[in-house]
DNA sequence: GAGGATATGAGAATGACTTATCATTATCAT
DNA sequence: ATGATAATGATAAGTCATTCTCATATCCTC
């Protein structure tokens, strides 16, 4: 389970994440990663996500009706921001806070997942170029 | 597209989801309507969810990782409590509000989704009978 | 109550995402 | 450089929720 050697793929994967600023899906990486690595494959993609999210050098994050999508593994507790239009998801660096208050009598809250929903700044762009095209 | 008949399946689907105070599975809804109607099967319980769904009586909600769960059509803006030992999905009344201020400069936020995460009433009140099952 | 259209139930089919298989290739300690 | 073996890529197979198919049953108008 552990990553034993290091390839082009695997750097390749990485380096992806690394230098993406949000999550991305199995589908992205693999886009993102062939530039470097050509041929690259979709399983090993999935392969890869899997050790580094064991590792603990990557997460996973799922946010509601869509499948997971990975980003590197930062310490700070943060948020999404999903495009209604592009529907690529962003990280929000914020929290409200005290959330536990809303929880009804009786429950206890452990965390808690928001996500955002809206325009990110690339289509709300193209939307003043093009209005009503979307 | 419309609810062109009344039948014993769908008066007993409307029913299950008018008495739940939390949002149901479709496979929640069967084995509950199915004390009513013997036999019911699981098909005319999407059938008629899409139907209820696309005539507003009912709503679709889905949380991070879930498939949709189907409750009463609610004018009011809630959220949603998942409980991490059984896994239902039960209503949270209120909302922490002003969440825009969260988004990063540029993106417009039209709404937004929020999940607890803790142990509900019922699971809570197990673990101090029967400490350490979870 | 009869007739015709709609609804049902069982299981097959679908679709999306993810994992397994396996022959081939690449890595890395020696 | 060599060799043991881990990793890859293509694709088959698995998973799971949902939808489709179609023969049969049910509802509702007349």
């Amino acid at each position: 389970m552990a990553m034993e050697r290091a390839t082009r793929q695997r750097d390749a994967i990485k380096s992806v994440l690394r230098a993406s600023k949000r999550p991305l899906s199995p589908g992205e990486v693999l886009d993102a990663a062939r530039f470097a690595v050509h041929g690259l494959g979709l399983a090993t993609v999935y392969r890869t996500l899997k050790l580094l999210v064991a590792e603990g050098t990557v997460q996973a994050i799922t946010l509601p009706g869509e499948s997971p999508r990975y980003e590197m593994a930062e310490s700070a507790h943060h948020h999404y921001f999903q495009c209604n239009s592009c529907r690529r998801v962003y990280d929000v660096p914020g929290c409200p806070g005290n959330l536990r208050r809303l929880a009804p009598r009786g429950f206890t809250v452990e965390h808690h997942d928001l996500t955002l929903y809206g325009r990110c700044s690339d289509c709300a762009k193209q939307e003043k170029l093009a209005p009503g095209a979307g």
